[in-house]
RNA sequence: CGGGGAGUGGCGCAGUUUGGUCAGCGCGCGUGCCUUGGGAGCACGAGGUCGGCGGUUCAAAUCCGCUCUCCCCGACCA
């Protein structure tokens, strides 16, 4: 491809609407351009990056036994009826009618379109197991479209089903499948870590996110710094506290004074004692119904895990007149102590704390001297607390730390819940009908092009891993005008064609600055500049993105060197 | 949905407080000359219903009302 006919419009400046490096750059370098909010048109480059991460899942799914296949954009409502996710998606959902009136969406997801097909032509445990994906759009209508590809509402999405006949072999599906995402993610040139997800409203026993550590991430996760345990901090569990010493005694409950002291801060520093002693009750409305959490004052309420103990449909903070009419003070003084009428959970780290500070529920008061079991009474003592950097591993103990992540694949068991609601069953040996048991894994192919950038990019621009780039190498005349420069040029960008390297020649009139500006912006991973100060000796330079390449080479020598650097990259 | 901010040539912005020489700057774009190792220089030039609708006024980018879109912060997900 020559510069001058590659449609790669690049931008000198940076929209204003971008916030992440790797959209920011995306936009610059032209990759995309947004058609609505969360909408993008994947431009040339962008197009070819797509297609090579597609093409690099592909291959391990079929590995895997995966067959790949299409399913339509467009499904009728009935099949999401059958399930109620048709009520449950709410407004995430992108509705249409027909003609006739009809309900349709656009496909957010496809369990329900494949179990139903499932359900038609699946007999036999004979015709089991089942690996069925598809590499297509998705549709959902997101409250908040962000960060480019990052959240779009339009987005590329591998979707892979698997049936199988027991929860043996959707083990062994499971697990191919987590085989294939290491092997996909490292391929991409991401550094990835499979974390354990809360599976929020799609249920199901098992399942791993598979995140990409990067500071733009949507998400936080805690991972273990000696063994290997990490969880997505929504779903990541504390370990208990440690037992008790000998209870000590605790002097009787006393209410004193703390005028304006609302928040842990103020009313440690106003009684002077540390914020580890006092308890933090939050108060929430889960269903409608009051509910306190009580959580240690140094801690964070996770309100994931809150709603799954609580086994709630909705979860949100009361408003300040609720608070009031609950515990009869404003905002900043609920306790547990003599709370009525309301659900009390509580933190095992609240729970343990003998001798506390905690909300009188009176305005401008706190109690101090509060002990659990003898002043106040939990409900539940759950965990319920969110998992903070240098907290005790859960598992062994060491401390674990926090880093944020972009969610690229999510690998979920769903079990018999899709084939059960549609009906989809087998005729397992023993004649009798059993359900299918599902598996469900996506990647997001969009999301990943981004993860990669925000894992390589520098200040001029993205730095593509070999595997995935647009092209692996771009030839830049310093003057394409010159005679000698151009002949060598056009020689090498043959050389490099006729030998299966995918190559740029940039023949543009265009002063070297640009070029090479332009060259490092799209992220070629290799430049073979000719210039007459290696000219001068019959040489080229090349010269690797990433900065470890350096090099003056024979041009009768460079088209075969530059092919073996590509070759040995991409083989690697 | 709640809270904040922004819509002015392709991009980045000024102008809005205090209506009236405010349709302006930089980049980009076109033509010519010149130049060619990290986004050169000179000259000429094209390009804007100031998001939209409706009001106030002799006069509106500027004031008022409505509306659309986009971005950022909170609850969801690949």
């Amino acid at each position: 491809m020559r510069m001058s006919q590659l449609w790669a419009p690049t931008l000198r400046e940076t929209p204003s609407e971008a916030e992440v490096i790797s959209h920011q750059l995306m936009l610059r370098a032209g990759f995309i351009r947004r058609a609505a909010a969360g909408i993008y048109t994947y431009l040339p480059l962008a197009w070819r990056v797509l297609r090579k991460i597609e093409q690099i899942v592909r291959e391990e799914m079929d590995a895997k036994g995966g067959q790949e296949m299409l399913m339509p954009v467009v499904q009728p409502a009935e099949l999401w009826q059958e399930t109620g996710r048709w009520d449950e998606y709410g407004d995430y959902m992108f509705r249409l009618k027909d003609r006739h009136g009809r309900d349709f969406c656009l496909g957010p997801t496809h369990e329900e379109l494949i179990t139903a097909l499932m359900r038609a032509e699946v007999r036999s445990y004979r015709q089991l197991p089942l690996r069925l994906y598809q590499i297509a759009n998705k549709y959902r209508d997101e409250p908040r479209p962000r960060f480019g590809l990052m959240r779009g509402r339009e987005f590329i999405m591998k979707d892979l089903y698997s049936f199988d006949r027991d929860e043996e072999g959707l083990d062994v599906s499971y697990r191919y499948m987590y085989e294939a995402y290491e092997r996909i993610f490292a391929r991409c040139g991401l550094t990835t870590r499979a974390v354990e997800a809360d599976p929020g409203e799609i249920g199901g026993t098992a399942n791993h996110e598979f995140m990409v550590l990067a500071d733009a991430g949507e998400d936080e996760v805690v991972y273990c710094t000696a063994c290997d345990y990490a969880a997505n901090t929504e779903k990541a569990e504390s370990a208990p506290p440690p037992a008790p010493a000998a209870r000590a005694e605790t002097p009787p409950a006393e209410q004193v004074a703390t005028p304006g002291a609302r928040t842990i801060d103020e009313v440690a520093r106003l009684l002077g004692v540390e914020p580890a002693r006092l308890l933090k009750t939050l108060l929430y409305e889960a269903d409608g119904q009051p509910v306190a959490a009580v959580v240690r004052g140094d801690h964070e309420l996770n309100e994931v895990k809150l709603k799954r103990i609580l086994g709630a449909k909705t979860l949100e903070m009361a408003s300040a007149e609720r608070i009031q009419s609950v515990t009869g003070a404003p905002v900043g003084f609920s306790g547990p102590v003599g709370l009525k009428g309301v659900r009390i959970v509580a933190d095992p780290w609240a729970w343990a704390v003998a001798d506390a500070v905690a909300g009188a529920n009176a305005a401008d008061a706190h109690l101090i001297h509060v002990q659990p079991g003898r002043d106040w009474q939990a409900d539940d003592i759950a965990d319920i607390r969110t998992v903070q950097a240098g907290d005790a591993c859960v598992r062994c103990g060491a401390p674990v730390a926090a880093a944020r992540g972009i969610e690229v694949g999510h690998v979920f068991k769903l079990g018999t819940r899709y084939s059960e609601a549609l009906g989809a069953t087998y005729l397992d040996e023993d004649g009798k009908a059993k359900p299918i048991v599902m598996g469900s894994y996506g990647i997001g192919i969009g999301r990943t092009m981004a993860a990669i950038i925000e894992q390589h990019h520098d200040e001029r621009g993205i730095r593509w891993p070999a595997s995935v780039a647009p092209y692996h190498v771009i030839v830049v005349p310093v003057n394409y005008e010159d005679q000698r420069q151009r002949q060598v040029a056009e020689r090498l960008y043959e050389e490099l064609s006729a030998a299966g390297v995918e190559v740029v020649l940039d023949d543009r009139l265009e002063r070297a600055g640009v070029k090479f500006n332009d060259a490092d912006l799209i992220g070629f991973p290799w430049r073979i500049t000719i210039g007459p100060r290696a000219l001068a000796e019959d040489a080229v330079e090349v010269t690797s993105r990433d900065g470890s390449l350096q090099e003056r080479v024979p041009v009768e020598e460079a088209a075969a060197f530059v092919r073996e650097q590509v070759r040995a990259a991409l083989s690697a």
